[in-house]
DNA sequence: TCTTTGTGATAGTATTGCTATCACAAAGTA
DNA sequence: TACTTTGTGATAGCAATACTATCACAAAGA
């Protein structure tokens, strides 16, 4: 049997159902691609449409602009990332070792998923850490909020932060710690890879010394104080 | 007696030092203003120089690019921070005293200081919140680090860092946990004003919550375990 | 007095971001 | 079978952006 996972997106994020359409799924693909190699700044349209081998106008008629196509990857990775972080904590009644796990999924580099076909997990995770915060450091934010283009992460967050009062209900913090685990495990990676002497992790730059981090933060925070 | 702070800049942000100069000074000063009213994607020299009553042809005689200026800015600003940070915890010797000082210092919106007429601190503060990252999420991080722009945000974390391995000699991540309340600092805001879910400050949306977060997250990770 | 330095003014170019229009093939429907 | 919708390719065009170059002039310094 083989499953095909379909992430529900939300409509106003597109022109065309990119999912739908050879074209479409070449988009997601292609634009994964050349933003990882790029950069988001980098990457235009009209490049992405020769990586194709299609026109510009032919992207347009998708996407109405690069950030929304930017925006359409994220939301999908963190509706995709709550899936995986379902699956992979379902049947665990400890919620401090829940929480682990998730601190795990969020800090590890994700291998491709071969049940989707046109997306590259690896990579997209790549894009997030890069590339993420500006879907939402932007001007528009406020507007693009409205239109709940931000759904998939603040579910995430919700998610996190129910885990982390399920294990503490007295903390008062739930859902910054939340949103500091989820950006802290993509800025330190960003960091130890980059930016080294902003973090601990130089000499072995090892994802499981930032998943050591975070597990430190987290569950000295949650023990009663 | 009146004082007159100056920063000390690295010399390859800038083509003309913009302190040197009338014009200089007003490109820092209404660049401010501009980015901090249309954000920094919508931002162009051509506004710019308008702006000022000069030609974008006078910009590109001091910087490059705009993005070489966003990072002199945030190079400016986390020097500027760095000093008062210096300056306020002056004489305290309590190092968890200093600690909780810092803190303060970096989620608390800041006042226009007097000391530097061209610079709007306060507009500045907000323009590094949401604008900071995205001076070094780029692909060009490693040239830029290369050149050390980022010298004085990683002097700022190392002070930190320090502060922390005093409160806390035995604690394994002073650096990442410096670097993690600065930009927790600036995000949770950034989140407590424009995706307020994802924080547990949205009902009053005071800076003095996002300072109990941080204080609560440092000190229970500092506390021997 | 000569030279350097900073500024203003103008022009020009490649790229980016986006819209519009026409033609055609495939698929769905009457 | 004919008719219409839908998706794609191809081309054109345009305003804005991101720069570069050149000339003239005034003020400051040597």
């Amino acid at each position: 049997m083989k499953l095909q996972l379909q992430i529900k997106m939300n409509e106003a994020l597109y022109l065309r159902n990119p999912e739908n359409s050879e074209l479409g799924k070449n988009i997601l693909k292609h634009s994964i691609q050349l933003i990882y190699k790029a950069g988001f700044e980098v990457f235009t349209f009209k490049k992405l449409a020769e990586d194709i081998g299609t026109t510009e106008a032919g992207i347009y008629r998708y996407f109405e602009n690069k950030h929304k196509l930017l925006v359409y990857l994220t939301a999908w990775y963190w509706g995709w990332l709550e899936f995986q972080i379902s699956f992979h904590t379902n049947n665990i009644e400890d919620p401090s070792v829940r929480l682990k796990r998730v601190i795990k999924l969020l800090a590890t580099a994700v291998e491709d998923d071969e049940q989707t076909i046109h997306i590259n997990e690896s990579l997209l995770h790549q894009i997030i850490i890069s590339e993420g915060s500006k879907a939402y450091l932007t001007k528009q934010v406020g507007e693009d909020n409205k239109q709940h283009f931000f759904k998939p992460y603040k579910d995430l967050c919700a998610v996190i932060g129910n885990i982390i009062s399920e294990c503490s209900p007295e903390y008062k913090y739930p859902k910054s710690l939340a949103s500091t685990i989820i950006e802290m495990a993509h800025f330190q990676n960003f960091f130890m890879n980059n930016l080294p002497s902003l973090t601990d992790f130089s000499d072995t730059k090892e994802e499981s010394e930032i998943i050591a981090f975070l597990n430190d933060l987290v569950f000295s925070s949650l023990k009663k104080s």
